[in-house]
DNA sequence: ACTAAAAATGCAACAGTGTTGCAAGTAAGT
DNA sequence: ACTTACTTGCAACACTGTTGCATTTTTAGT
């Protein structure tokens, strides 16, 4: 689905940055950082582009995918809604160029960490990303 | 070991602030944040508080266990050495009274992680705590 | 205990992140 | 096209984290 097509599809209203953000995070491999994402929307307010990110993060269109001294990297849900987070992935901050991805994980991991009683898990880690270290 | 042979071991010098630090650490059940830090601490500037966090986790003796929103919270680190980290532990963000706690995991979930190609795996995790729901 | 060198501290200043209130502008349904 | 509710841009603010520099403190050697 599109940009556009997702805002209608989660009754979001159509706006320029809302677009611009979802087909930035779309486009790139990886998670974009907030520094990244205003540069690339210059022309917006930098308010209009945090709060952009919070209503798109409350409806589950994005997510927060790492946090580190202070920076941000957000990127695409897929198989989110407002009502549950679907994250069983891992978020591996690249030591060489700085990005960040989002890794799937095995699925004995996954069962292993569904027995937790926790909720909202996340896994960070570092190395090397797909792009800097092909397979 | 008490803080002040803890800084000895480490080859640092004994200060009033690292010495400050490292006992609310130890004498806190789960991570302090750095704004909870600066106000026990507000006879210390809160630069030199900065620096001593960035040395006192330089050298081992402390880490950053969690951060959400800009939010630091540090922790004692326990078998950890400038040279290798052994953090294989879940930090728990407590819903309920906002509390960082280090959480050891399995052995198997251990070795699942073991096997991924990365390093600085980091697991964090929101419910409650073992102050708010004590087993 | 004294001294000198090295290290740590406090202060001022700065850049960046994230938030709020409010007036002006825009989207979407009728 | 009109209306209402939502969104945006702007100004202002608080907090985090960093740097440079003068001053103070720690430590090791005497």
């Amino acid at each position: 689905m599109n940009s556009e097509g997702t805002l209608r599809h989660f009754n979001l209203r159509k706006t320029k940055i809302r677009i611009a953000v979802l087909d930035a995070l779309a486009q790139s491999v990886g998670a974009l950082s907030y520094a990244v994402l205003q540069e690339r929307l210059i022309e917006f307010d930098r308010t209009t582009l945090y709060r952009t990110l919070l209503t798109l993060s409350d409806h589950g269109l994005i997510h927060k995918a790492y946090e580190e001294n202070g920076e941000s990297y957000y990127a695409r849900c897929f198989g989110c809604s407002d009502q549950a987070h679907n994250h069983e992935h891992l978020h591996l901050k690249c030591s060489s160029c700085g990005g960040v991805e989002c890794i799937e994980i095995s699925e004995q991991l996954k069962r292993n960490l569904a027995q937790l009683p926790f909720q909202e898990i996340n896994i960070s880690a570092k190395g090397s990303c797909s792009t800097c270290e092909p397979v």
